[in-house]
Parts: structure tokens; sequence; C-alpha cells
DNA sequence: AATAAAATCCGAACATCATTCGGAAAAAGA
DNA sequence: TCTTTTTCCGAATGATGTTCGGATTTTATT
């Protein structure tokens, strides 16, 4: 039995993050479409074949690296600074989702078209949206803006509504940016107007 | 010289649309990735070799599905009913955005993912959202808002403005409901609720 | 009507891709 | 030192997009 911190696991563990890391290179460089296993393997030097001894093949290591990127994505949206008003937090939030989208474009496309495909079993949409914790960010944020009074849930328009119109709003924004928009030179000022917008309108319910 | 209405040249453009048709039919029958030039072929009875007759690759006939695609998203969205009250008008445009990708899943994801890929040369903002027709919808509502005085123009946030931040949530929407969402019952009913709040937000600017 | 030109259509081939398999070599364990 | 496990790969398989040479059909010209 292999100790997890042994050498040899350790050495596997690194080839699987060189696996990783060649691809998301590859995706930032070249383009989803320039993605393939001889690439992978070329860039690392090993074999198309050696790399099915660390994924069980092309759709594992581009789930790996959707996993990888959805994680950043919650780390962008965290490094807001906490200490903004919450109204202004909230907005930020909204301005990092977009800028993670714009920086990494060619991910933020893979992981929102590859990603999803994946989703095994429905859940509740509740349940579902509670497990993603960029979403629980952006929930967090709203939840700050109504402690602080500046929006009053409603029956019908709870916190969890809101937190997921947010959502709408910077998914659309880092779509429309990451495709239609893509030779667009980008405009934070326009998105934190919109969302400026949007906030006006939670607040006013 | 051929006659563009002679019996050659119907019969020509007659097998550009069944290798149109049966590109859409597998695209919403079994998804994007089961589209092939084999497939394809094999619906109308002809060889993979005989459709470079009619298209010169892949990539074109996937453009041209698109293109019909927006064509009819377009249509949707003029398919709202004109003698709604402006507001109403606004955000039932912006339902049937929704609901027509919530009707071609694979197709809506395709349109946006594969067309803007396309795009050329950059050009300035507002001419390329002008050339848009589905988005030309959303203006013109957006328009009649302002002419019924339910929103009111600023120099820092004017018709085009507005008009695209509608369009960036709707397109957040549909986003979300072919991709993360897809798993989940449609609700038109939130969606309609968070277009109001948005609505709500430009009218308070 | 006959002939020539153009269009239509296809089998086969090529290059590339994902993936599998058998096996050689290296590493680890007994 | 020997055995077992792991690592890695060449070659193969099946599938894909695309091209090419050529057969057949359709259209135009004589």
């Amino acid at each position: 039995m292999i100790d997890a911190s042994s050498p040899r696991t350790r050495r596997h563990q690194r080839t699987q993050q060189a696996i990783l890391d060649a691809a998301r290179e590859i995706i930032s460089r070249e383009g989803v479409a320039a993605l393939s296993m001889r690439a992978i393997a070329e860039r690392i030097d090993y074999s198309p074949a050696g790399l099915y001894e660390y994924y069980g093949g092309k759709d594992e290591i581009i789930a790996a690296v959707c996993d990888d990127a959805f994680d950043q994505l919650t780390q962008a949206l965290r490094s807001t600074d906490p200490t903004l008003p919450p109204a202004d937090y909230l907005r930020e939030c909204g301005v990092n989702y977009v800028r993670f989208a714009l920086e990494n474009t060619d991910a933020f496309l893979l992981m929102f078209t590859n990603a999803p495909l994946a989703a095994p079993h429905p859940m509740p949409v509740e349940a579902m949206l509670r497990q993603s914790p960029a979403f629980m960010v952006l929930y967090d944020a709203v939840q700050r803006c109504v402690e602080a009074g500046i929006f009053t849930p409603r029956p019908d328009y709870d916190v969890l509504a809101m937190a997921v119109t947010c959502w709408q709003m910077v998914h659309g924004m880092a779509m429309l940016a990451v495709t239609i928009m893509r030779n667009q030179p980008p405009n934070l000022g326009a998105y934190r107007r919109s969302l400026e917008v949007l906030q006006a309108g939670i607040a006013a319910q």
C-alpha cells in the first residue's frame, strides 16, 4: 500500500498537475480547439498513451481544469475588499466576476459549456446553488446588504432570489464579454454602472 | 450562366436546406457532440464527400445553422405582443429571449460559443450592436419605455446603455438556463420577477 | 441528335484525433 | 536477489474532417 505522502505518490501528483498546467496553457494560448491529448503529451514530454495513467481520458482532464477554474473564480470573488460598504462590496464582487472572465476568456467559456453537461442527478435549485462556493460569495454579499437595511426581502423575492438575480446579471455580462464582445475593449465602468442600476432595482423592492 | 431561379439552382438550394435541417435535427436530438459530416450525410442519403459541393466544410454548416438560429431568435423577440404597455412589452421580450433558449438549448449554446469566434475585424461597440436585429428589438422596447416616460436617459446612462443592461440580464438568464440550470425545471415566473426588478432599477435612474 | 462542358456525387485515401492493448523498463516491496 | 507493481510507450483500432480522381448526370452548344 502506497503512503499518501510517499515519494511515488508525490511524483504521481506532480505529473497530474503538470498535465493540468499544460492543458491550461494550451487553452489560454491557442484556444480550446487546440487542446488534444497529443498536444498535452508533447508539452510535457510524454506519449499520448502515457496520460491515461493519470486521467481516464480527455474529458476528465477538461473536468479537472474546470474544477480548478471554478476554485479560482471563487478566489477572485473572495478577493473583493471586505471593508467596502455592503452595496459597494456587492457591486465589486460582480465586477470581479466579469474581470475573471475577461482574464480567462477561453477557460471561462469552457467552464460554462463543459461542466454543466456533467451534472449528475437533478436536485432542488436551492440545494444546487448552495453547493456553489462562487454563488455563495454573491449570496453573502446580498445578505450583507439586507443586514445593512439596503435590501428588504419580500415573501416573493427573498435573499436567494436576489442573489440569483445578481448572478444572472454578472453571468450575462461575463458571457457576452467572452463571446459577442470578445473583440471589444473591456469597459468595467459600464459594467459597474449596470450593476448599480440592478442594485437600485433590488433596493426599490 | 445559371438562372438564379432555374431548376438546377432550386435543387441546389433545396439540398443546402436539407443539409441544414439534418444538422439542426442532430443537434437538437443528440447534442452538438454528435454532429459530424458523416452523420449529416447519412441522414440525407449522401456521402460525406458530397456535402462539400454545398458547403465548404463543417464549420460553414455550423455557421449557417447559427445564422438561422439568430434569425429565429429575432423572430421570437418580434413575436412579443406589441399591444402590451411598454414596460410589460420590454419584460415579455426578455421572457421570450429566455424561452427561446429553453426551447433550443443546444442550438442556443452553439450560437453563443461558435459564432463569436468568427467575428472578423473589431468595430465600435454601438455599430456592432446596431447590426444585431435581436438586440435592436430590445433597444426599440427600451425606446418605447423612454417615450412613455417610464425610463429617463441620462448623460452617463443613455438608451443604448439601458438596452445593453437588459441584454446582459436576459442573456445571463438564458446562458445559466441552458448550462448550470439545464436539469432544473424552468421558472418563467422567477425570470419575470428578476426583469421587473431590473426595470425598476432603470426607472429609478 | 450528338457532342462538349459543367455539375453532381462518391469511394478511397490521407491526416489527425481519442483510446486501448501488450509489453518493456523502472521502481518498490519482500 | 527476486517478485510485484507502476510507469511509460509504440502500435493499433475506430472515428473524424477533408481532398482527390473519376464516374454519372444534367445542361449547353453545335
